[in-house]
DNA sequence: GCTATATTTGAACAATCGTTCAAGCGATTG
DNA sequence: CAATCGCTTGAACGATTGTTCAAATATAGC
């Protein structure tokens, strides 16, 4: 038994869907009550507010994100090419994903001190990313897989810069299809 | 005398810092009207729209960034020192500017399909940025001041990348106070 | 100084916003 | 079968949204 109740199962999911699709102020009550087919009730009874339930769909794009990254990881076998299909894997999936921008750097742009912890908690949440980037950096150090002179914070750094760089870059303009080559270039550079 | 009415002067430059700072979505026309001082009658009478606001804040933002590039290129004397001067300065002020993103940028972010022609209009201004980019990266390489082997436009659309990217992540952490070094490796792996 | 034209004003509009809550429903228990 | 409990429902709330417009005011021409 929940301290929230019932949840309708992937409530969730779909809310973060449209959340990233459409941005926090874009997307109203109705809306989410229209998606995820759950009237008003439920919604306040399970999350509380608008607030609440954003702050959960951030939470759950956040721990999908890591587990995707994971499972890259794993089935790339080395924690380098991992991360590489990782990268390519996001920067490919134009068509699929509600938004080629990452949700947490969405959320980073448009919310105000208005919503401050929702912004403090997408903010927490794109560093907690970050810290898995330097894990699989730090990891393909140790098993030789590249060179250990650099810090692994400075470059899972570059990497967020340049990986929220370009997914902006491919939002402002359609997919160039030369994302592999791009890809490439950003971990020789790294 | 302008097709538009009286203006009030300095009412685009009010609009496009709070539109800057707050986004489209959550700026109220009642926040405007009280920033620019001017009732609703007035502006609408010159703008026709809240969005028709925007797009001239945009154009306005726009408008205002390139000039700063060429000033920043004039002072500096050659135009590579003057991008890089360029990029420094936008880097740096973050506490004057309504926010360390890109104007555009934001608006790449938050708008949708519902406002097609703002979306639009703020990926045509960001190409037209640029273009502003490659032209001074091929003036810097007929003037001898960088290597001519590599294509302007692409050193232009890297430059973008890691600009949209740094931006990004220095709204996400504080400043580092890094940032002039992060730029000079910036234009080195260019 | 008077008329005519242009601009500003602020109250008011319908629509939508996030949110609440009494009433209804469905399962569980005695 | 009746009673109770937990959850769902959808109408309704006050506040705020973008926008309009008749009335008031300022400006210009004669």
């Amino acid at each position: 038994m929940p301290a929230t109740p019932t949840h309708h199962a992937d409530a969730i999911p779909k809310a973060t869907d449209l959340f990233w699709e459409k941005g926090f102020h874009a997307t109203s009550m109705r809306n989410l009550q229209q998606v995820i087919d759950l009237r008003p009730g439920s919604i306040y009874a399970s999350f509380g507010s608008k607030e609440g339930l954003f702050k959960a769909s951030l939470l759950h794009y956040s721990q999908r994100s890591r587990d995707q990254l994971k499972a890259a990881i794993a089935q790339a076998g080395d924690p380098l090419n991992g991360l590489k299909q990782f990268v390519i894997g996001v920067l490919q999936c134009q068509s699929a994903a509600p938004s080629s921008m990452c949700m947490l750097v969405k959320s980073i742009a448009e919310l105000t001190e208005d919503q401050a912890d929702l912004l403090a908690e997408a903010k927490r949440l794109l560093n907690v990313m970050e810290g898995e980037f330097a894990d699989a950096i730090r990891q393909a150090q140790t098993q030789g897989l590249i060179s250990s002179e650099q810090d692994p914070v400075r470059m899972a750094q570059r990497l967020q810069v340049q990986f929220m760089g370009l997914r902006t870059y491919i939002r402002a303009h359609g997919e160039t299809a030369q994302v592999v080559e791009l890809v490439e270039d950003l971990f020789e550079h790294l």
